[in-house]
DNA sequence: ATCTCTGCAAACTGTTTGCATTCCA
DNA sequence: TGGAATGCAAACAGTTTGCAGAGAT
């Protein structure tokens, strides 16, 4: 099995599923490729405008949701409403800690919480496929802040 | 420091911030703390509109986030876009296991993944207040079905 | 009497959908 | 050529807000 880029990937994933190539698409993914990550649909709306000031809100909406089943892409909700969206490459799996004054977000990971997650999950008879955990805190420099007042 | 029970948390609270008492605001309350957890706002308007049909959204969601503030709820998006709200009595946190067949919603603790976490958070210079996790995966009984077929 | 809370409806935000047109296969 | 993808606008769902009137302090 070789190593596959993600616009290989989305390609087989639209041969499989029979849909048709679409310039506007293809945009849209290397957009959202090389932008930073936790993307609002809106943000990235505006940054596809940028370039290709004719595609419009339902294309962009469109073309997340053809990535996301594609698996190239995760949805992630940090309490506020809005819906944000990251690449991924089918491995590379992260959790957030987020800042709650400034909203700062580090992406971490830790083996041992993803073994445990596992084990509980079986516990209780489940077959895990897939988690998410946010860690909500105070960062480093926002704790200076606070207590330096 | 004696034990309080959610109404005698949520009047001080009132009280502290000076809101003043209300009626709807109370029987709102008292039917969201009798509800089975992870209610949409929408929800518990029904269950509320049943009893006091005169009583609106407006006011509903009002009262949830005076709830949220004086720290009896919490709000958890299980990535449908949905806002659901659960009661909580200041202790009392757990994690969600969560059928992504069936939607069975199971709430599970490990204390080593809560020590493990706010380790976590240290090593990158966080001080943790709060998370959420979500496992997802397919409950005993679908994962019996799926092999059945 | 004052000033907050309610209830209604209208406004807003994020997302989806219908339809005529464009354009890939 | 046929049918899926686009672009627009209108529809939708969930949530918030403005305002007049009711009600708590």
């Amino acid at each position: 099995m070789t190593v596959q880029l993600p616009e290989e990937i989305l390609n087989g994933y639209l041969k499989e599923k029979s849909i048709r190539f679409s310039e506007q698409r293809n945009h849209i993914f290397n957009i959202f490729l090389n932008t930073e990550k936790h993307v609002t649909a809106v943000e990235l709306y505006h940054h596809v405008k940028k370039k290709h000031p004719e595609i419009g809100y339902a294309t962009v909406y469109r073309a997340l949701k053809v990535i996301c089943d594609a698996n190239l892409a995760d949805v992630t909700d940090f309490g506020d409403g809005v819906r944000r969206f990251e690449p991924k490459y089918g491995l590379g799996h992260h959790d957030h800690l987020i800042c709650m004054r400034c909203g700062l977000c580090v992406e971490v990971v830790n083996a041992r919480i993803e073994v445990l997650q596992e084990q509980l999950a079986k516990e209780h008879g489940f077959s895990l496929k897939q988690h998410k955990l946010h860690l909500f805190g105070i960062c480093k420099e926002c704790g200076k802040k606070i207590n330096g007042k």
